[in-house]
DNA sequence: ATGAAACTAAAAGATTATTTGAAAAAGCGA
DNA sequence: TCGCTTTTTCAAATAATCTTTTAGTTTCAT
């Protein structure tokens, strides 16, 4: 369960993207001020929405605020054209901006990605799981639906340059790149392939099917999705 | 920090860019071949500055391949007017060129302005959405109407140059040549319409009525609207 | 109404992945 | 170190998927 504080001081908009959120299922805290934010912002979020022009100051303070103490992904609700270049300018690390006026489905697509990558940075734990599988970074194990599962040195660093890079596609070529350190003498794309199937064969309940390690036909492979 | 990569096979020339970049604060790498640009490239820069007249080919084609895949800046270092007069015929966004001999104030004023324009034009995020339609360049992911549709190498390719040129209208010819590889043995425009027709199906409501991918009748495709 | 341009559908062609098996290399215990 | 096991690499056959071509149909501008 995903929460959010809005923090926005147009009440008509505050409360639109309000409504429409936790009928997606978000939870959501709405607050119109910096001071109500920074007061709500001592309990936790998955994510902030935040206006520029608000009352009591501007919502890139609080950003910066936000940035010095942890990765909280902001996304910042613009006006106009100069509101979009002082944040260009600023550089305040905000993971996305989007430009009003939009329509909830496209706030809520950027909401999705801003999430979707912030939870894969998260993965600098040393415990990863998805569906039935759990890899332990630290201790290099790996379980499968509760069994542990026996992983090569190369397996297990192929699976993991997959997973910390989870959600994005990785070319053949990066992969070999980082497996074999740089310019090893050339290996074969195919060695690749073959070292993808024995991941498959160990962890996919459906080789034919694989959710964990998919192929983007043409670039590479992804994990998950 | 921004990185920047120099291409320059001059070795007078090239050291004393790198000094003086460095000495301002930028990260350098410098290199003096094509083959040495492309094995730095897997890792990621800010910019390039290239030089066209390399031992091992022109640096223009470098700059195709990068364009192939992405929107990294490129500052061409050109040591006359013909092969200025090459470069305009290749422009891209955000390119630029700056002719020997220069001083290195004036290379580090094209720099600064081509990073300022390549951060704002590339917009906030690599993630675009239009309607119904959501593109995340990164992951290389879209979905329409909230589900994930599935495209091959050239469908994606396709459909991001149509996107990342949303607004002006790109002839058959010249989507041709940017997907193709320039000069591969002629391709027939019908293979356009071919990919065009199934980007449409796969991501039209309606395809007599397409909404992103839009004909100009006579002339080629456009982006929306 | 006409010819040129664009679209569609399906088959042929070309690429790219997967699988398999076997040889080479690397690890390991005695 | 030797022989054994495990892992890695490579090559070749098969399978899956994507791309291009072809040919017929529709749409468009005049």
């Amino acid at each position: 369960m995903y929460s959010i504080l809005i923090v926005e001081d147009d009440i008509i908009i505050n409360g639109g993207i309000k409504v429409y959120l936790e009928k997606q299922g978000y939870e959501t805290v709405s607050v119109y001020s910096l001071n109500e934010a920074r007061e709500k912002l001592k309990k936790s979020f998955s994510l902030v929405l935040l206006d520029i022009n608000l009352p009591d100051g501007s919502g890139l303070e609080l950003c910066r605020e936000i940035r010095q103490s942890s990765e909280l992904p902001v996304i910042f609700l613009t006006a106009n054209d100069t509101e979009e270049n002082m944040i260009e300018g600023f550089k305040y690390g905000c993971d996305d901006y989007i430009s009003k006026p939009f329509s909830v489905g496209v706030l809520e697509q950027r909401i999705k990605a801003v999430l979707r990558r912030s939870t894969v940075q998260s993965g600098n734990s040393d415990i990863f799981s998805y569906k039935g599988l759990t890899v332990d970074f630290k201790r290099m194990s790996v379980t499968n639906e509760g069994k542990p599962v026996k992983l090569s040195a190369t397996e297990f660093k192929l699976l993991k340059l997959l997973i910390k890079n989870k959600g994005q596609v990785l070319t053949r070529s990066i992969l070999i790149d980082r497996i074999w350190d740089c310019d090893e003498n050339y290996i074969d794309e195919n060695t690749l392939n073959v070292h993808i199937r024995r991941l498959r064969q160990k962890l996919e309940p459906d080789t034919k099917n694989p959710q964990y390690i998919v192929t983007v036909f043409g670039i590479g492979y992804t994990f998950g999705e």
